[in-house]
DNA sequence: AAATGTATGTTGCTATAGCAACAATGGAGG
DNA sequence: CCTCCATTGTTGCTATAGCAACATACATTT
């Protein structure tokens, strides 16, 4: 992988070279990759190091003992996981991590980064600040997930979620992460019901559906 | 407020008095009270401050425009809230802040925490890095939120979040911060059917219920 | 103690989400 | 082009969550 791809990584935005390179030894940078629908971590694991998503994505899920799955997020390209259950290296995994298509991920080691030393590395300090702010979206991510799950029926969660994402595209037409089982698990409802309603949603005039492609009907 | 006492909040933990000082100044700390149901934040503000209960606790939700509630979490004394929008300044509110009983709370401005400037002053690496570790712990509440309102059963979900507060109690028989209608609006269900559902858990012999104290039976 | 207001419990009705089982569609590979 | 497999759509049945409206219990004030 480029350096300059590395520097893209939200995690290590605005480093210099040497920095990066100081940090990833000091945090014991290791990669490795996974076939689709492995699981890069699991329930329960006790993980001191967190993911880095280096190629493709993966999806934050927890299953329950009846099989029944719920998607908590999807994590694409140059995005990260785990960082709350490796700085609280003492709590175990509520989640397990599986790769969506065969992924590259890079761990690093960041418990103890809140532990300030004296004379205290420029790049601590660096990235000590972007794993800040990537915990503050994260947190926004989560609570998003939360308001695209609050509407209790099927089609306020469904266009709670493509609503969201529209915004966030700044489009009206646009593709999704998910397919139909893993959206029906991120809104936390049966896939069955699901295709029900976006059957009802078009035929009502507002929404187009086609696989994964959305396109949201203006109501004029 | 006593200085041991801002000593022991989890922002300020293992900061001396003098850093501390420094620290307040810098985030241009003030303070404010608020009524019962008095709201602190609004959907919609653009804070960059965030929030320190000093006394009693704040609740975060999101009101639809039918006037649904939805509790996302309960902040008692100690606790921050809005880090994530202060941090992100220019992201708009998604809940309000709703005071729960007549409350203090200390406003801190954290945005430009994250901009790395020569010669740090060391309360400012000790900050971030608790700030750091708020987050996370954080995002462990916000998914254990999703956790509880998973199951698609009211009873399913009563007992993720009881048998939740149990553990980390570590006591069968324990006080929620909720009422009724809040613990609804928490779990995402109707208030009477939450009613009806406890009834029924108290029939089976599953719990033991008066207001808002619990108690889960063993089943032997 | 009476009175008032709020919180909680009760209940019948109805819409709909879940479930299961099956059908159709679309893509990948031979 | 055909086959196979995965994904998506369809549908009838049933359980139950939501809703509304009312009843009861509890707390707080005077």
């Amino acid at each position: 992988m480029s350096i300059d791809q590395i520097q893209r990584l939200p995690l290590f935005r605005g480093m210099e070279e040497t920095e990066i390179a100081s940090a990833l030894k000091a945090l014991a940078a290791t990669e490795n990759t996974y076939q689709k629908g492995e699981a890069v971590l699991f329930v329960g694991d006790q993980s001191r190091r967190m993911g880095l998503v280096l190629d493709c994505s993966v999806t934050i899920e927890s299953n329950d003992i009846w099989g029944n799955r719920s998607i908590l997020s999807h994590v694409g390209r140059g995005g990260s996981f785990a960082e709350s259950y490796a700085l609280l290296s003492d709590t175990p995994l509520l989640v397990d991590v599986v790769a969506n298509e065969d992924s590259r991920i890079l761990f690093l080691r960041i418990d103890g980064l809140t532990q300030a030393c004296r004379n205290e590395p420029v790049w601590k300090a660096k990235l000590t600040a972007n794993l800040l702010g990537i915990s503050a979206r994260k947190n926004l991510h989560l609570s998003g997930r939360s308001f695209h799950t609050a509407p209790k029926s099927v089609r306020g969660r469904v266009m709670a979620y493509l609503n969201f994402v529209s915004l966030q595209r700044k489009k009206t037409s646009f593709d999704i992460p998910f397919d139909r089982q893993q959206l029906a698990d991120y809104l936390n409802v049966e896939r069955s019901a699901l295709s029900r309603e976006l059957g009802r949603m078009q035929s009502d005039g507002l929404i187009h559906v086609k696989r994964n492609h959305f396109e949201i009907i203006q109501n004029t």
